[in-house]
DNA sequence: TATACGTGGTT
DNA sequence: TAACCAAGTAT
């Protein structure tokens, strides 16, 4: 490594060791409550996951106490954070380490990868800073602090944007400290090298900036648009009977996979038929309780829920489907979307 | 390579 | 307010 380089890196670590934010997974020397955080941080606020790390290392302690719970234990402490398939993929991936591994974490990035629910950046970030392995992690901040550290214009949208600025994030990592190091990066990009209102100020490298000297700070990273999320007209069923209402378990692989919600769909197939594939409940539809709408990244769903009359009921036990007494609702995992539905029922 | 996959905060 | 964006991964 070069003296400028060099010089860069322990600035930026000098200043990581004055300034750092006190957060609860730091000075943890628990290479699984490290896991835990970074999938928790995965496309997620840190004031928005923190709660969920701190009641999920009280539920889950250690990785044997995680393969050991069950699925709805585990997405219930996941309800609300979104993207469910890392809870699941954690979950999976403990019970693998458990019955595969003897109870140890794979140490390099190369072992971390194999594991569900651990990608380029996550086997990264464990591997530096719970086993001290010299490789980058390359998360939204390092990208975009890279970006303009460098004077580079790649889109980081694209694989190969993110390729070239993971070359030459792969160039700075000091061996004595790689852990520290990557989360200098994230932590300088987090809170003073942000998107929109970047503090070159107080920046401990601005120095070094290329995207600073040449006055290009807001222009990078260069970044293509996103498509507009899909509108989908929703009709969801309330059926409720002897104080209890009727759920079903969203399929594991798809949206909001794993979770409870009221049965329902798309308003293009008729409510009826759709509760009776969900539930094997025969219902007859009635009149609107109410209309609400969520936002996610890709979809926009504008939600009506219906009271529906209990008619009759297929044969057979039905897998994924619930009585939910009112008073226990909240005991069960159901994502943002359904808890708004459900929300605007009760009222209606 | 493009798309699916949540939610909440900021501007 | 609508758009943007955040400690990404899987397919």
């Amino acid at each position: 490594m070069d003296r400028s380089r060099a010089s860069l890196v322990r600035a930026l670590l000098r200043w990581y060791d004055a300034e750092r934010r006190d957060l609860p997974w730091r000075g943890i020397d628990d290479p699984y409550a490290v896991w835990v955080s970074e999938v928790m941080l995965q496309q997620t606020r840190v004031e928005t996951a923190t709660p969920y790390f701190l009641a999920w290392m009280e539920h889950f302690p250690d990785l044997e106490t995680l393969a050991a719970s069950d699925r709805d234990a585990v997405l219930r402490s996941w309800q609300g954070l979104g993207y469910y398939s890392r809870a699941r993929n954690l979950h999976e991936a403990a019970r693998v380490v458990v019955a595969q591994h003897g109870g140890r974490m794979p140490t390099t990035r190369d072992g971390l990868m194999r594991l569900p629910g651990i990608g380029a950046y996550t086997a990264g970030a464990i591997a530096s800073i719970a086993f001290g392995e010299a490789v980058p992690a390359v998360d939204g901040n390092v990208l975009r602090v890279l970006a303009r550290l460098t004077g580079n214009d790649v889109d980081i949208t694209t694989p190969n944007g993110r390729k070239v600025l993971t070359e030459a994030a792969t160039g700075f990592v000091p061996r004595d400290r790689p852990g520290d190091w990557n989360q200098a990066l994230m932590e300088l990009g987090a809170t003073l090298c942000t998107p929109r209102s970047p503090d070159c100020d107080r920046c401990p490298v601005r120095a070094d900036c290329v995207a600073h000297r040449t006055g290009r700070t807001l222009t990078l990273p260069a970044r293509s648009a996103k498509p507009a999320p899909r509108e989908v007209r929703m009709r969801l069923a309330w059926v409720e009977c002897d104080d209890a209402v009727l759920l079903t378990r969203a399929p594991e692989n798809g949206l909001l996979g794993g979770l409870w919600g009221l049965p329902g769909g798309p308003d293009d197939r008729p409510l009826g038929r759709m509760v009776r594939e969900q539930t094997g409940v025969r219902v007859r539809q009635g009149r609107l309780l109410g209309e609400t709408e969520h936002r996610f990244t890709h979809r926009l769903w504008r939600i009506e829920v219906r009271r529906c009359r209990v008619t009759g009921q297929d044969d057979g036990a039905a897998d994924g489907t619930a009585w939910v007494p009112k008073a226990r609702l909240h005991e069960q995992a159901i994502a943002t979307a359904h808890r708004k539905a459900l929300a605007c029922a009760l009222s209606g």
